[in-house]
DNA sequence: TGTACATCAGTGAACGCGCGTTCACTGATGTAC
DNA sequence: TGTACATCAGTGAACGCGCGTTCACTGATGTAC
């Protein structure tokens, strides 16, 4: 039957959003279009009534994704700080056991890899990441803000996706808390 | 038919090998038991006759992947220049380019974090590595080693992880070479 | 040493199963008059 | 304003397809005597 066109809008929110949660949370390939439906109440046919493929959605989502967390450090910008705050938030024990609300970048990077169509959105999200980094970061020396904000971004992505790996929970605080100290104290 | 005992041998290890390749290059779930195989010269069906599932041959073939970095990086532990080169290599565009030939900790951290059965003995190898650069890498100042050992392996890690997955060829050579910089020099 | 038999890795067709995707149908909504 | 019709998102069964896994069969090798 034929749906309210603002209805129709806000279902294409509500997949775009659960996709993205789900995603992180399993990977692009570990997640069904059946799944995504489920999780905004619908049967799984009409999803080609608002993506032309899972592929489609997987790049959307990627963009959709993607706008929260460049607005959550936008607001951290706004003092030295808050940019200290949102790198200890970032290497949390919260945001590890917390994917599916996380950073797309810890993730999803190794996903990446293998589907050409989010290559785009993905990049874009971690050039801006990363200029937002080196414009606000509180840098100590007189080195390149934009080199030390790559080195400090891979190490926190790098240390999420390996805490999240591994099988020893006092292990997995531990490499948390190296990253953490190293740059916030 | 039978075959000589050697050859069975020899068979089992041909296929720890190709699996172990396939799966750096691919993803876990990007490879069939097919591929595997074929990678061997023998068609699909005995493999179970050398392994009891896919699953048991992703954690037998992680533990052989990784016995080859091990050795690597204790070869270069005889001197604090190749412990540096070691580095330098880690994050190189060679390695970044040829995941099959590489680290199994860029290529399959975000997978092992989906598949319960390999997580021991990626946890084995990380703790390995961090224990080995802790050791012997020529640190510069006086703080904990294994600390530092971690952040650097974290932005290792992190670094080669976000240039494979980046779309842009100059940016991705921007993160390999600031994580150089920043620990080589 | 020679012979008969048991072994077991390799073969390749076949199996369930779950996936992404399609499609004929439904029926409340929006529109034309 | 009221009525008749066209629209189109939702439904749910069905489709190919490829996956991991199984299995009856083959036949060179190893072993018993």
């Amino acid at each position: 039957m034929r749906y309210p066109a603002a209805e129709t809008a806000e279902k294409h929110q509500r997949i775009l959003t659960a996709a993205a949660r789900l995603f992180r949370e399993q990977g692009f390939d570990g997640v069904t279009v059946g799944q995504i439906m489920q999780a905004t109440g619908l049967t799984h046919g009409p999803f080609y009534n608002h993506f032309a493929s899972k592929e489609a959605l997987m790049a959307e989502s990627t963009l959709h994704g993607s706008e929260h967390s460049r607005v959550a450090l936008d607001a951290a910008s706004a003092s030295p700080e808050a940019m200290r705050q949102y790198v200890r938030d970032y290497v949390s024990t919260a945001h590890r056991d917390a994917p599916g609300d996380g950073c797309l970048l810890a993730a999803l990077a190794g996903d990446v890899r293998k589907q050409p169509a989010v290559r785009p959105a993905f990049t874009f999200h971690l050039k801006t990441i990363i200029g937002k980094l080196a414009a606000h970061f509180p840098w100590q020396k007189k080195r390149d803000p934009r080199q030390q904000a790559i080195v400090m971004l891979s190490a926190m992505v790098g240390a999420v996706a390996l805490s999240r790996a591994v099988d020893d929970d006092a292990f997995s605080d531990e490499i948390l808390k190296a990253v953490n100290t190293a740059f916030t104290t």
